[in-house]
DNA sequence: TTCCGACAGTGGGGTCGCAAT
DNA sequence: ATTGCGACCCCACTATCGGAA
């Protein structure tokens, strides 16, 4: 199979907008690939890459030679397994003069692919292929040309890890294939995800009576234990294990012989209280001197969730049933705090009482939801407490794909009651609809001051409320904070930027969570 | 016919580790 | 030593399609 197939299917895909046309044209093509193809096929025409990453981002594209006008002699032959190798040699290079080999490498490539390989190589190495149809319906699509049911198809990909594999499976086995896939103590599978809700009675309405639990402010840990072996993953299926010691000591000390556990793991101060997510996030993300930061910056696990136990996978027992058996084998302590209750007051007190201890909120767990792997369902819903903030736009940043032609990603500022100007404290681009869009633009571009490619700047008059998580400590704004996970509520006409929020009240909201 | 779950897209800040400067 | 870059932690929200109700 060409690589010039793959870039043809890409763009017919992204030219339609019904689901089902794309998922029609992606078994198609996968129908035709050999079976020596089909996995790197499934991973580019899901825009990933099987080597996952491979040193090239946008910068390096961006410094490669500009391509010759027309396509060269010979352009079009490439082949997809040649572009894997090639693209494997890219990802192994490291040490000096590793990223001029890269481009070495890259600059050969793109000088034999015609105009339309060059621009899906692109979009697939930034991983931005915009074409409408990535995991989700590439399972679809797989089920489609083997003939099986998706939902085989799926479970295999849960189970396995990876849609390319089962995608090889179902063409060449079908569904007895599929079936013979199943959890492996030692092999992650896709987390389970949580929805969210306003508040704690809205998640009540759907599903009582339920368990709270305390919604932790750290890192996701699935931990497989196998025998004495124990190895943690992040939720993107990262092996960690050597990061986090004192979970590898956690799992060890359990009295199984195999187990599979979901978590949180998360820096506490001595007091108990939980440290500033950057914390946990510089403790977990560090691979030198574990020894040496963990007595600094020791770990907690919180576990949540038992998908096998001895031989026994867990997956599909009710929830209930799953909490009672982790209770059964894990220490109280390494357990995260949970009521179940059908009364709305006790779990309102519940809530109040996991905030006041410094924690994120609640997750509110229907008793016999599934363990529903790489899915957002409703079994999980999480409650958070939402702060707002009225904002000034200082300057706005042009969108990209759809919302090319809109300026979209919002500069936004408090106001600083000393000087009486406004220090910058974070961007969104969330929360808008497109009329809100064509909106801001329109007014934006009226209060203009200057511009260059990227961004316009403009006079500080237009007041946003601004929705956001927390405050966190920043270098990159003058302010010293920043706003975490900030989205727009709604534009505040009504408010003068005098009327603004101050940079001392951000502080302060800051100050109140430590 | 309407509703709603699943999916894709559009990007945010911080941190680490590596290579280049 | 510092800077640029890629990768990966955390993540919210809207638009759209198509099956469920």
């Amino acid at each position: 199979m060409r690589l010039l197939d793959l870039a043809t299917t890409s763009t017919a895909v992204a030219e339609t907008s019904a689901r089902s046309a794309k998922i029609a044209l992606l078994a198609e093509r996968l129908r035709t690939a050999g079976p020596e193809e089909v996995t790197v096929a499934v991973h580019y025409l899901s825009g990933e890459l099987p080597q996952r990453q491979i040193g090239v981002g946008w910068a390096t594209l961006r410094d490669l030679p500009a391509p010759v006008a027309g396509d060269a002699a010979g352009a079009g032959e490439l082949e997809v397994a040649e572009v894997d190798r090639i693209l494997d040699e890219v990802g192994s290079t490291s040490g000096a003069g590793s990223q001029a080999r890269r481009r070495e490498l890259l600059t050969a490539l793109f000088a034999r692919a015609t105009a339309e390989e060059q621009s899906f190589l692109r979009r697939l190495l930034t991983g931005e292929l915009r074409q409408g149809a990535l995991d989700g319906v590439m399972a679809d699509a797989v089920a489609k040309a083997a003939e099986v049911p998706a939902a085989e198809v799926r479970r295999a990909a849960m189970f396995g890890g990876d849609l390319a594999a089962a995608a090889r499976t179902a063409l060449r086995d079908g569904v007895p294939g599929l079936r013979e896939v199943g959890l492996v103590v030692g092999r992650p599978i896709q987390p389970m995800l949580a929805g969210t809700a306003d508040d704690v009675a809205a998640a009540l309405q759907k599903a009582a009576p339920a368990a709270l639990e305390w919604k932790l402010d750290g890192i996701r840990v699935q931990i497989h234990r196998a025998g004495d072996r124990v190895q943690v993953f992040t939720r993107s299926l990262d092996d960690i294990t050597d990061r986090l010691p004192e979970v590898v000591e956690l799992a060890r000390a359990l009295p199984v012989t195999s187990a599979v556990l979901d978590g949180e793991a998360l820096a506490l101060a001595p007091d108990g209280r939980p440290r500033p997510f950057q914390e946990t996030a510089s403790r977990t993300g560090s691979r030198r001197d574990v020894a040496k930061l963990r007595e600094q910056i020791p770990l907690t696990v919180f576990l949540f969730d038992l998908l096998h136990l001895d031989g026994r996978d867990l997956i599909d027992l009710p929830s209930h049933e799953r909490s009672d058996l982790l209770a059964s084998i894990a220490p109280p302590d390494g357990l995260a705090p949970r009521l179940v209750t059908d009364d709305p007051q006790a779990a309102e007190a519940f809530a109040k009482d996991a905030l006041d201890r410094g924690h994120e909120g609640v997750v509110v767990k229907s008793l016999d939801a599934l363990y529903t792997a790489g899915r957002r369902g409703s079994g999980w819903l999480k409650v958070k407490p939402v702060h707002t903030l009225d904002l000034v736009v200082v300057a706005a940043e042009w969108g990209h794909g759809r919302r090319s032609g809109w300026l979209s990603n919002l500069h936004l500022a408090a106001r600083d009651p000393e000087s009486g100007e406004f220090v910058m404290l974070g961007k969104t681009f969330k929360g808008m609809t497109d009329e809100l869009l064509a909106w801001q633009t329109e007014r934006l571009r009226a209060l203009q001051t200057s511009a260059d490619d990227w961004t316009v700047r403009v006079r500080p008059e237009l007041v946003v409320e601004v929705a956001f998580d927390g405050v966190q400590r920043s270098s990159r704004y003058p302010g010293g904070v920043t706003l975490r996970f900030a989205r727009v509520v709604r534009y505040r006409e009504d408010k003068r930027a005098q009327d603004a929020d101050t940079i001392d009240a951000v502080r302060a909201i800051g100050q109140a969570a430590q």
